[in-house]
DNA sequence: TGTACATCAGTGAACGCGCGTTCACTGATGTAC
DNA sequence: TGTACATCAGTGAACGCGCGTTCACTGATGTAC
């Protein structure tokens, strides 16, 4: 029956809820989390602006059920460019650790207005965000980097808040036109440096 | 006669330019980027909507003059805090390191709702933040921790960098709930180490 | 010192607009018999 | 298989509102004579 009314274009939606949200994305993408409005989702969907109000208690509900979703994406970004790396051992660790990093910035520069909804007070993330997909891949890739030689235990500690901030304040500064984009490499060396990575 | 303009509550302003510009601080500071319009900005003043169009083309002209404003303040906070310290020598050169990062961190956790202003894309920052006076106290921060024997020549190289997007990057994730602020410590730290200071 | 005048900072009414949210409703749907 | 019915997803009109911007204007000001 959900099929059925996937498949005809009828009455009811089918899955609703998830068209405004990807509606939604839509929109911010173009024009920015500000400019945002459930009359322009709902116009866009094909729906009557009210009918949002069946899944989402108000506007700002909506956005941060975008704000989860893209929250989610990145972490699938990341997740994505890992899987591709073929080099295994120390060269496969450093190699992904890498490529987490680099998948954040590429992320951010190329869609800097869901970056912004994300980072920029737009919504509320849940503070559980230490179950994320996006922190548990930098644990991961952190404890791999111990576990391939390449950084001792020691150093390891705090490595998670350090490269986040790192790699979290060079996206932004970048979109933001506050630090030429050539710079994120130069931060990365830096952080490695810091983890003492050889 | 500005002088009597100011002395005196009169039909003319004195320097309504500088009082939309705080006038839009204010609300910001309360409401968010986002919920900012010219009308409170004037109603906030005093003065009716169309005053602001004397000396401001549009509303986005007024909000990027509070961005630079802000940002001129978010440095002259750091040197301030720089000026306070009293030990000299290398002592010194690292006191006035790690104030300049508390300022900036203290700063955006006191006014979250003005530094994502600053930083959220809802303004055009001049692209000569070089000049800024945030950037030129970096810069000198960094000579001066070399000078003291500190940290190498070669360590300093990128410097910049490192340590503006890790300060900016620890700021923003705290203010956005994602990291404990107990954590910015560890930040500084891991980036101390990446300059190999001593 | 007094007066006529040009300047221009601020007024206030008006414009058209899009917004979030509500509400009584309709009509497609799946189900019970 | 056919029919009556309850459900509930989506409608569409309406609400009151605040917004950015415009425009012809007013009246306080400083200046020239």
């Amino acid at each position: 029956m959900a099929q059925k009314a996937l498949l005809k274009s009828s009455y009811h939606h089918g899955d609703l809820e998830t068209a405004l949200v990807k509606a939604a994305i839509s929109l911010v993408r173009k024009y920015g989390a500000d400019h945002l409005s459930l009359r322009a989702v709902s116009a866009e969907v094909g729906v009557s602006p009210s009918a949002a109000y069946h899944y989402f208690q108000d506007k700002d509900s909506l956005v941060s059920a975008v704000g989860e979703f893209l929250f989610d994406q990145l972490g699938e970004k990341q997740e994505l460019a890992i899987s591709k790396v073929r080099s295994t051992g120390a060269k496969g660790a450093r190699e992904r650790f890498e490529a987490m990093g680099d998948a954040y910035f590429k992320w951010a520069l190329s869609e800097p207005n869901l970056y912004r909804l994300i980072f920029g007070g737009f919504c509320e993330l849940p503070d559980s965000h230490n179950d994320s997909k996006a922190w548990q891949l930098l644990e991961k890739g952190l404890d791999d980097l111990v576990q391939a030689g390449l950084i001792t235990s020691a150093n390891r500690v705090g490595g998670e808040v350090l490269v986040w901030s790192a790699v979290h304040g060079a996206s932004s500064l970048v979109i933001e036109g506050l630090m030429p984009k050539e710079s994120f490499p130069i931060v990365i060396k830096g952080v490695q440096r810091s983890l003492g990575m050889k």
